[in-house]
Parts: C-alpha cells; structure tokens; sequence
DNA sequence: AGTGCAAGCGGGTATATGCCCGCGACCTGA
DNA sequence: TCAGGTCGCGGGCATATACCCGCTTGCACT
C-alpha cells in the first residue's frame, strides 16, 4: 500500500514517464533532454569547466564530467583546456548550436504540451511544489 | 532560461532529493529507497514472477530482474523456479522480512516529514499532479 | 626555492533504467 | 510428433548519478 505513496516512488514514476515525453521529442536531433538541457547550460555559461557547471546544475562533478564527454563525442561540446591546466573548459561547437536551435521548437511543444494538459496554473503549482521538496 | 522550468528537469532535481531523503533514513538497514520499495512489493505479491512484478511496479523487466538480484545477494528475497521452468520466482527471504519490518518506521518517519514540510493537502496535490502527467 | 595543502579531474564501483538480442522452455495446429 | 510461434529471462549496450581515491597542477607560506 504504502508503496501506492511513496513520493519518492511517484516522483521517480512521473520522472521517467515525463523523461520520455522529451526524449520522443528530441530524439530526431540524436539527443535527449538531458543532454539537450546540459548544452543550454553550457550555451549559457561558456567558457565554464566542469566543476562551474555541476554547480549551476546540481549535479556531481563525475557526472556531468561523463556526460559532457558524450557531447563532446557527438560533436556538439569541446572541452580544452584554460590558463589553468587542471580546468577543463567547455565550449559550444557549431553542431552544437545547430541542435539548439533546432531542439528549441521541439522543446516548447513538449512543454506546451504539458502545461496544456494539466492547465497552467496547475503547471505552477507543480513546479512550485517541486521546488519546495 | 527554460532550463529552470523544463518539467522534466525540475523533476529529476526533485526526484534526486527526496530520494535522499530516503536513502539516508534507511541507510541504517543497508537498502535504499528502491530497493525497500521493491521489497514491499514483492511481498504484496509473492510468489511471484519478474513479469509480473515488473507490469506491476512499471520498470521495465530487465531492470527489476537486475534489481532483485541485488536482494538476492543481499539476501533479502530468494529466486526460484515456477513449474514454469522458464519463470523465476521472488519471494522474501527471512531476512528481507526483518528489514521490511524495521524499514516501516523508518520510511514513516521521511514521508511524515516531507508532509508536515508541505502541509498535508499540498502533499495531497502534488501527488494527484504527479499523477496527471 | 621547497614543502605542504588545496583544487580540478579521471576513473573505478555501484545502482537505476530502457531497449534489444539470443536462448531455452512451452504450446498449438497440422 | 514436429515445426513454428510465443513466452520468460539473462546479458550486452547506453545513459544517468553518486561517492571515493589517486594524480597533476597551483599556490601560498616559510
């Protein structure tokens, strides 16, 4: 029973159903929403290395080192090097901004469609909940 | 920008933490939230087979075939063999009762708390919106 | 200049998850 | 009875994520 509300349970549930939403979506792009979504951060932070980025991300430092490198063998990320030669520094590459702009519309339908279902104030009202978790 | 309201990443953030959450309250036991929850749902059900338990807790077959056998070896569920020989068969191991029943306060004590953070009625609706998607 | 501590990474280990392929077990119609 | 189709699984491949360890680079203080 308790499993039935668990929110930990429910929330790794929605997590991946919604997931797919995204990565149905992207998936003409070769990408999915995560990695789609870790390019908009690098987009907006570049130059940044690897350890600037898990922070604006929350995530670990490993992680997104391991997923970054999978940009970088889809040739969508470069990662060199800065003055200091400890820093891996992440750029966009032109394939990159190529999937940006062409995940962007993709993107939006996902999330209309979301925000379409469940009304948008109820849309708010999830996200703010998240947020207070 | 629409990373900070892409649903699907707001999620994973939030998933992420509650996980925690628990994972932290049933570390004591050496189980995590998954694997606890697994646990419960095998005793729901038991005997029963992968299939079945995978249709029943929405994970692909293979993944929950993975995951028992980490219950396997920690020794919490025995798998065995149907009439069916093609089926295993998952049952809880004496072990695996010890910590269901040790791990229900536990987990009580998280979900007690992520309510009384929320409050009981938007708890009530994130759930019901988790739901919709 | 030398030493010692701190910072930035890579890689190993473990779990979570999905998809797909191949194998062995079953079953049913001819 | 046998051939073909179906069912249940394990294992390979790929990604997501975290934690920990060890290596290299930097830097500050002596």
């Amino acid at each position: 029973m308790s499993n039935d509300t668990c929110h930990c349970i429910l929330l790794r549930k929605a997590t991946r159903k919604v997931s797919s939403y995204y990565d149905e979506a992207l998936a003409p792009l070769g990408v999915n929403i995560g990695q789609f979504s870790l390019l908009r951060n690098i987009r907006k932070l570049e130059p940044v290395s690897l350890t600037d980025l898990a922070h604006k991300v929350e995530l670990d430092r490993s992680t997104v080192g391991r997923n970054a490198k999978v940009l970088e063998r889809l040739e969508l990320v470069a990662i060199g090097h800065g003055e200091d030669q400890r820093e891996a520094v992440l750029t966009i590459a032109p394939k990159g901004r190529e999937i940006l702009e062409k995940g962007a519309p993709l993107w939006d339908g996902v999330q209309d469609r979301i925000e379409a279902r469940l009304g948008r104030e109820k849309a708010q009202q999830l996200q703010e909940l998240l947020a207070e978790l």
